[in-house]
DNA sequence: GACAAATTAAAACAAGTGTTTTATGCTATT
DNA sequence: AATAGCATAAAACACTTGTTTTAATTTGTC
């Protein structure tokens, strides 16, 4: 029984593991079980027998790894405690940015997200809850510190919609930003760079917006 | 012959036409060739008759779109010559959002062009080209104007793919934009508002970089 | 009106894919 | 060691989809 149940868990586990990578990197459309089998070293029909169908297989996939990131968030987006907001908004900028261009083969979460958010399964509100909202509320309270009181919540999420926008924008069309922008590199010097003119130009939005607020009242 | 000749483009014409909606709507992965054929009342053996293959199916729909939108380019990008920048910054932005999220059954070059940018096929450069460049450069003189001189042109493309990822990233996410800021919709009012919105946090951006350019010499 | 060429229709083909079935092998309990 | 239950493997199934073939029909020309 104990051996038994072993090798189940192995074989089971495997699937689930290379489940995971592959529809990270090709998206569930894309994948085929035999794929997952074959990298998995697996009977087609294990897949079937183990999880059911393709696409409870996925969510599986899913929820695995959301549950990770849950238990074992992203270290990068602790920002320090003690600095100014706006060096906050750098900071989360460039977190943001240098994961959400992470093309690396471990980056399944992000992978798994992007995706879900430009062609959304049933996945996506699992995506929103665990990783998209937690983010987006980081960013609100920096953005809401510097917009000072008195602004209306929406003003403040439109204004983190506006930040977060920019970021993604070089996610989601990167071929294209490429060609407007040929001299976009995406190593870390390029992507520093590009933290630094978003990080201001949002600054100088924002802070605009909280003078403008102050002299109202 | 004459009516050989008809008949000929009648078909021909009537599967382009129907591959063009069909394409636009699913894109080219997710459309069939029997969809394409049962919709427009022809046989299946009509479109590898015709056009080939699929693939060539689908070049040519790009080809005729974009063909079309290189003529009769869409009236509503026409800014006025005589307002300022800030009101042409404005009128842009309000056109790139009502344009990019009109999800109207004849909206087709919108529609490719969205899809290009997220999902490439070979039909990218095209769009770039006789869409995405011509809209950017315009865009491009108008942010430069309001930077003033002596800014180098990469900072100018930057704000430009700043202003432009705030506007799209309501197109490309906008399942994931409803629930982080569910006042938004997306009627005309919405629409509005979010262009006052976009508009006012990249006119404070742009005008700040430009104080500080001038202060620097 | 007859014939050649072009068009259309029906069927078949070939490859891919999720799933199921059937048979075989293995493990644990008796 | 025997047997029941689980796990694996191989094959088949059912369906989709792009493409091709083959036959029927229409069209233009003489």
């Amino acid at each position: 029984m104990d051996k038994q149940e072993n090798d189940h868990q192995k074989t089971k586990e495997r699937i689930l593991q290379v489940a995971c990578e592959v529809f990270a990197e090709r998206g569930f459309r894309k994948t085929t079980i035999r794929d997952i089998c074959q990298q998995a070293q697996v009977n087609v029909a294990a897949v079937n027998y183990y999880f059911n169908s393709k696409e409870k297989l996925y969510e599986e996939a899913c929820k695995y790894i959301f549950g990770l990131s849950v238990e074992n968030a992203d270290p990068r987006f602790e920002l320090g405690e003690k600095s100014k907001p706006e060096e906050k908004l750098k900071v989360f900028i460039q977190v943001l940015l240098l994961t959400v261009l992470d093309k690396g083969r471990s980056n399944w979460r992000e992978m798994i997200m992007s995706r879900e958010m430009v062609e959304p399964t049933n996945a996506l509100n699992i995506v929103i809850e665990d990783m998209i909202k937690p983010r987006f509320q980081q960013l609100y309270l920096i953005v809401k510190t510097l917009l000072g009181e008195g602004v209306e919540d929406e003003a403040v999420r439109r204004c983190c919609l506006s930040i977060t926008g920019q970021c993604l924008y070089y996610r989601f069309c990167q071929p294209v930003v490429l060609q407007l922008n040929p001299q976009q590199t995406f190593d870390n010097a390029g992507i520093e760079k590009l933290a630094e003119h978003i990080t201001q130009f949002s600054l100088h939005a924002v802070k605009q917006l909280a003078s403008e607020n102050k002299e109202r009242g």
